[in-house]
DNA sequence: GCATAATCAGCTGTATACAATATTGCGCAC
DNA sequence: GTGCGCAATATTGTATACAGCTGATTATGC
């Protein structure tokens, strides 16, 4: 009666990662970029068990990485709760990415390859294939990839696992974003890769700073409307606990 | 037989954390930082689970997060390593933290308060005080607290945050770095409060610039020391198990 | 009816059990 | 001696057991 998991696990044939912490961790990780559970919410480690499979073990180990994330928050004795919608968390983080995004195009200027900037060129021309047909999600995705391709270029894997990070944490906020205006982006990235492309530092610099800081104005309504989007019809799950948030200590 | 645990908890009793966990988390954590661990070493949990007087569930737990954080590396099926000694690593940190200092003063010449400058004057007056008597290890603590608040000052917890966690993964290899010249910082630091006060953005990047650049070209020759001194004479551990590097990639 | 106390269910935090895998040590061929 | 294969051993990764705490609900006094 006890080792009946182990093989019921083989019978999903696709196991994508051999262990169940990592594939906790990456549907955890998931559902909190997406704010698959409502902001604030308590999450029960023997219900999340079970959906997902796997003993509370594994779960916590996950749950634990993404509290270092932050992810998911982490109170004494209460366990674990889904990250609240903090208006001033999210000013917070793309201050950051302002403060990342221009130090790293600083850094592409003087390091860009060749190589790179042609394969730049092929990645805004997929891009530009996709741009109005596609589903917003992946618009984003592309967007997302496109800084992180230049965090690449820079050489330094430090910088560009702390963007990861902070384009985790407001990925929902720019998703909420983008269903106002689906804007063209287009120009500007090719304008940007062009300045890195001759080394031209200040235009750069001042192209990625216009172009982060432009949408930092309009973030605070988009928190408003996400919270909107999350408490009316449309939450991801059905019926819920509106349940206490930590209440950190702000606003 | 199960039970006995819990209460012998007890019998230190100026346990500061409730959590075992959270326990064994902040003693790794210094343990890692510090280079008590060999680099790439294998950690034993079985072993580490008997010196912290808990079992392995907490342990991994603390573990998981510490792996997020980069003070430690997880190889699956074989368990977990302390950080290797890593130059590409450290130089990428630096970089980081090079960015992060010059975007973090910038801030902080528009929003600091008269109040915040007051307290940064008292700050350095008291470090001046401690300087020349204090072991090595408090002057970095107090640098590395210099730097912290300033970060604090412009309000923006998610840039602290991020300081906080390159100045863990370096702490090191400055304090390797200090130990061949105690080299006063006092002046430099006055003059970039001054200048923070005086919101003059140009002359306080300028200075943090070469403030924290400067030790980035000797860095390398640090970490060399660094090697040397963890594995000739005085390595925190006494006879040791050189193991497997998790082998990453580089040099 | 309202506030407070007592009970109770549910959940977390930790320890332990156990199967699968990795590592070590040994014997043996060459 | 050196390299290979196999047995024994140790260690990880996961499941389960269980004590104590938290929050809720019911009971009780006024």
């Amino acid at each position: 009666m006890v080792d009946g998991r182990r093989t019921a696990k083989r019978e999903t044939p696709q196991e994508t990662s051999t262990h169940l912490s990592q594939r906790a961790y990456e549907r955890l990780r998931e559902m909190a970029i997406n704010y698959r559970f409502r902001p604030g919410e308590r999450l029960n480690e023997g219900a999340l068990a079970k959906d997902l499979q796997l003993s509370r073990t594994p779960l916590r180990e996950a749950m634990h990485r993404l509290v270092s994330e932050g992810l998911l928050h982490l109170v004494s004795g209460r366990g674990f709760f889904a990250r609240p919608l903090d208006v001033k968390e999210v000013c917070d983080l793309y201050e950051a990415r302002l403060a990342l995004e221009t130090a790293i195009v600083r850094l592409a200027c003087s390091r860009a390859s060749s190589d790179w900037l042609e394969s730049m060129h092929s990645y805004l021309d997929r891009s530009v294939s996709a741009h109005e047909s596609e589903p917003l999600e992946h618009l984003l995705e592309l967007d997302e990839g496109f800084h992180e391709r230049i965090a690449e270029s820079t050489g330094n894997l430090e910088l560009l696992r702390m963007l990861r990070s902070i384009n985790a944490r407001i990925h929902f906020f720019r998703w909420v974003d983008m269903q106002g205006r689906r804007d063209n982006t287009q120009a500007e990235h090719r304008a940007l890769i062009a300045a890195i492309g001759r080394g031209d530092a200040e235009t750069a610099v001042d192209i990625a700073h216009t172009h982060v800081a432009r949408r930092q104005d309009q973030i605070i309504d988009g928190i408003r409307e996400g919270y909107a989007r999350l408490y009316m019809g449309e939450g991801p799950q059905a019926a819920g606990t509106v349940s206490y948030p930590p209440s950190s200590e702000d606003q």
